[in-house]
DNA sequence: GTTATTGTTAACCAAATCGTTAAATATTCA
DNA sequence: TGAATATTTAACGATTTGGTTAACAATAAC
């Protein structure tokens, strides 16, 4: 049996630490490859302190660990939050995924005064 | 062809738009149809001003769209922004639903060792 | 026309976020 | 040993967040 428990305590963190553009794009770089803080720091315009920050976000979310290896810290993305947070919205993926299939998906008002009609008579109160 | 620039902008605001509890709440409330603000407000124990906010910020995110009826304002999800954020971690889901399929999905530490070891071939710096 | 009801806005406060610079720590190199 | 490199920690400041209470506005009901 799976514990869902602290997964779903854990989204606030998950949520907030992909809620900024830098920590997005870390996680991205990751995605392809560990990194030491220094090349995760590279591509941005922030200072290497605002980076440390922010992969302290990220590991205190659990999508970070960090390995000291001599002087450099290597960094490896854990991908189980994402998972957590992707499941999160699953949930909801049948709103936007309807009996169309993906058809609706990026076409407009079509499904969504749809939902309302359908709503419209749920709303029996 | 589809426009992404808009989106993918919009993924800070959407990211932290869920990172709250009570957002997620009101989310989940509203994914079974719409609701005024007193309903949202029912089952949380904070004073409707904080309500109020946390409404605020899920329409500035795009999640919700209120029309006042009357001296009753109905509340509707938008769940285009569920499908944004989806939409974003979708392209890292093959990195924790492998190729062994869903199996490895939540079984500890397998399918994360095995990436350390793509990514020692793959780090040849 | 009062009086409730529904909700927002204003003003305030504590805590968190995001950035900075300067100093400290740890490791490697010469 | 001493200097360079990689990174963190400390201290500070501006802004945002998340909550409060009190006052306001709009609609409904009596």
């Amino acid at each position: 049996m799976v514990n869902r428990t602290k997964a779903l305590v854990d989204l606030d963190a998950i949520f907030a630490a992909l809620a900024h553009p830098i920590r997005r794009a870390i996680v991205e770089r990751l995605a392809g490859g560990d990194a030491t803080v220094g090349e995760l720091a590279e591509p941005h315009k922030v200072s290497l302190p605002a980076i440390s920050k922010h992969l302290r976000v990220l590991e205190d979310a659990g999508l970070l660990q960090v390995e000291p290896e001599g002087r450099v810290h290597r960094c490896q993305l854990d991908v189980a939050p994402l998972s957590t947070a992707f499941g999160w919205l699953t949930r909801y993926r049948v709103l936007w995924e309807d009996r169309f299939g993906r058809l609706a998906e990026h076409l407009g008002e079509s499904h969504k005064t749809e939902r309302k009609e359908e709503q419209k008579h749920a709303r029996k109160r």
